[in-house]
DNA sequence: CGAATGCTTGACGGTACTCAAAGATTGTGG
DNA sequence: CCACAATCTTTGAGTACCGTCAAGCATTCG
């Protein structure tokens, strides 16, 4: 299903224009009902929930090409928040017109499923490691796919890629307390797994990793446009 | 948007029939490609991954009117099983047809987002509860939120809930141990906030329930029908 | 240069896990 | 209808993984 320039024009007419987030900012809050609808275009950013104690829960990362609070459409109160990682940038989609969209263009429609589908199972997979993965095999997980998602976008460069998270992310990423998060990934890396400095990751030893993480590469389909 | 007698024709047209399944059995086995789509008709279920060793996370629980296996239209490999809990009866939904229907009812296929949308909702708010609440907290979610579900689709009687899980299916679902869940309930029992005996769950204290375990009650638009 | 943020390490304690075994319940076949 | 197996529940004992507390170090930034 090539995209054609007509589609192209299609989508642009649905945007309005490129907007901006400095890193740490909020782009959806996390307990007001969100009236908009967003696609990242550059940068990373995260959802996540919160107890009133302040435990917080990363569900999962977005990276760009990721569509950002479709779930909000569908209930009158938003359920999660949605923080920048980086400085990012995305578009808005006017939530109004998303059923617009579906009667329109089906095909678009079938691919906001898609990538609704392909979202769940990531949180599929961090239910599973937060539910039965210790903690050095959550570690693992998180290295290996977060490694694997940048690669597919373009992220990586002579192995190293792009790793804008500070330990407390990936604390609350997999359930563990910050503390206990450093002394794993000191373990791994003494272990000579990996190398985690200036925000870049290089996976010294992607096969020890995947034995510890029980990873399964899983070819994607190509990623729809929006 | 009201369903008339021309959508329901449309929707027998895509089906094949009720089938049915008895409890304990597979309806998607976990590491298999799966070619069909289904509708559960009567009757629980639910979605699970394992690890080699054994270990298993329930990632959510099904009810009649869930759509089943929507996720793996769009990958190549099933990341998940779907297991009967119940008896319960579905009916197929050809895969093929799936891209048919986007096109041809897109307000259909509005509503299949909308469901897989809802669906990710229940596996956020367990990620939360499996990352970051403690045994206490987590086993008063769960008996809340199958309260809760059961209630909206008429499975209460005088209070008195269907409630078909056995503590492993409760251990699984929370990423406890079996014994500590156990612990638990005893626990939650002797403070008198629920009964559970034959297969039925009351909930003698829904008040304090609801505090230890914070749940929000989420309003819900209209289950779509399928 | 001081404040803020993030990383690292050690000590200690508790929540939850494992192991083990005894009841309770359900189902099945003789 | 009873006996036996299978499954599920319950409880206790001992342990370990991970959390909390605390403090020192490194880096960045204004």
């Amino acid at each position: 299903m090539p995209v054609g320039k007509e589609d192209l024009a299609f989508i642009e007419a649905f945007r309005s224009g490129v907007d901006t987030l400095p890193a740490g900012e909020t782009l959806i809050p996390e307990f007001r009902a969100s009236t908009k609808l967003y696609t990242l275009y550059s940068g990373w950013a995260f959802r996540f929930k919160t107890l009133s104690d302040g435990r917080r829960q990363i569900l999962n990362f977005l990276l760009p090409g990721d569509l950002v609070g479709l779930q909000d459409e569908f209930v009158d109160q938003s359920t999660h928040g949605v923080e920048a990682l980086t400085d990012i940038s995305f578009c808005e989609f006017p939530r109004e017109k998303l059923w617009d969209l579906f009667r329109t263009k089906p095909e678009m429609g079938y691919d906001i499923t898609w990538l609704a589908a392909r979202e769940e199972q990531l949180v599929d997979e961090n239910l599973l490691t937060a539910g039965r993965r210790n903690a050095m095999e959550r570690v693992a997980m998180l290295l290996i796919h977060l490694h694997q998602r940048a690669q597919r976008i373009g992220l990586v460069e002579d192995g190293w890629a792009e790793f804008p998270l500070v330990q407390q992310h990936m604390a609350d990423a997999l359930g563990l307390s910050l503390v206990h998060t450093n002394k794993t990934l000191r373990r791994l890396q003494k272990l000579g797994i990996h190398e985690l400095q200036g925000g870049k990751l290089r996976l010294v030893n992607p096969k020890a990793l995947q034995r510890i993480a029980e990873w399964v590469d899983r070819p994607n389909r190509r990623v729809p446009l929006l």
